[in-house]
DNA sequence: TTGGCCTAAAGTGTCGACACTTACTGAGGA
DNA sequence: TCCTCAGTAAGTGTCGACACTTTAGGCCAA
């Protein structure tokens, strides 16, 4: 009867369906940032009680998609430039520390295959040029994947999980794209080469210019769209 | 941006209050690491429904203190060296971020009244010998206060409220004293010389190598203790 | 008109019960 | 003796309902 019931240990719940639909729904802007979340209409949309609603709102919260207060209620997340800068303060820190440490334990073939998807994304690239480098997602992400070679659960923990959603959503609803892209990969490119070279340093100094200058980007785009 | 300035609509929820126990159940070492979690028997214990235990375990889980499998349960986690490693690993990072931030943000008064109770650690720790100095907690640890004066609220989200109450773990429960602790204030003491002075980057510095000792003596506990 | 109070509606926090999954026990067979 | 496999007990996931809080709107007074 059960669908996934022989998946030897990792058994899909509603909480969990239910949270990736708004996670996808709220990245992409579909609910609108700094709206209210009902949880008696959202059980409403999809058919749930909101007992596993509010444990899919809980893990929302931990990745900073909403916020929430006692007796009050859940709110989309608003983007902001002040909210993008800690953010990516962040991320060039503990991004640098996973190029040191994936420098340190990837393996060889782990490494060449990330240089495979590299390729990948460029030729992706030229063939839809309007399309934008950073849409990427999930384990094709560049990023995500030096993250996973870093070894470190907690440091995987904080950037896949908890920070990783909130990243996107200012790359989507701020639709990344333009001149930058083919500078980005370039800079991957170099980042990974440092990686296959062991040369965890570089790699690291390398990965924190990279996220500055994705910082600057974005920020750009976001003063140009509030004024 | 700081939890305690609203006070006005202070809701504090049963989850709230089970929360708290348990967290420092866990970290003073009263349940078990590595020991199950059942819901109907703490339910029983704290004399309240599942429904607001299962949201304390979120919480719980979201600041590593408990571990949770669908349909399985949650366990207390276990200490080891090579967690203590990767947590450390993170706080180098984060923390001298944070002491960069706050040799920026802090305000003279606020650096003020943090000697003072760096002064006030002094006392204590000279007054009580045998008791240790890393086993202050909460607003009167210095290393949440720095964290604190970053005003990155998603540093002060990850270091106070997701990685301290994990630190707090191992420091208490390898019984962290000895000869380590005078060096420790002397350490805090430069570090927060370092912010008075406005230079972010010797703070950075400072801190990084405070941590990094640190690690190394807990580690040495861990192995003696371990074999 | 405006400000504050009061009532009603909506929403969140909590509860007890049930469905389904997992873990345990013991009997039977090799 | 050991392994296998029902059958059963325990535990987690989910549900619908109720209590308390917050919010919205109308009424009254200044």
């Amino acid at each position: 009867m059960s669908e996934v019931s022989y998946n030897s240990r990792l058994a899909i719940t509603a909480a969990d369906r239910v949270l990736h639909e708004i996670q996808r729904a709220i990245v992409a802007g579909e609910i609108t940032p700094g709206s209210k979340i009902s949880e008696p209409e959202l059980a409403r949309r999809f058919d749930l009680s909101r007992a596993p609603l509010r444990e899919a709102l809980a893990r929302l919260e931990r990745c900073h998609l909403i916020e929430r207060l006692p007796n009050i209620g859940a709110r989309v997340v608003t983007l902001s430039i002040a909210g993008l800068s800690w953010l990516y303060q962040i991320r060039e820190e503990l991004e640098g520390l996973a190029c040191r440490l994936a420098a340190q334990h990837m393996s060889d073939q782990q490494i060449d295959e990330l240089c495979q998807l590299l390729d990948l994304h460029l030729a992706t690239q030229r063939v839809r040029e309007g399309e934008s480098y950073y849409q990427e997602a999930g384990d094709v992400d560049f990023h995500y994947r030096i993250i996973q070679g870093s070894n470190n659960p907690y440091l995987i923990n904080i950037l896949c999980d908890e920070l990783y959603y909130l990243v996107r959503m200012y790359r989507v609803q701020l639709g990344m794209n333009g001149p930058r892209v083919s500078r980005a990969f370039d800079e991957h490119k170099a980042i990974l080469t440092a990686i296959a070279n062991r040369d965890g340093e570089l790699a690291d100094l390398l990965m924190r210019r990279h996220i500055a200058a994705s910082r600057l980007n974005i920020e750009k785009h976001l003063q140009q769209l509030g004024k």
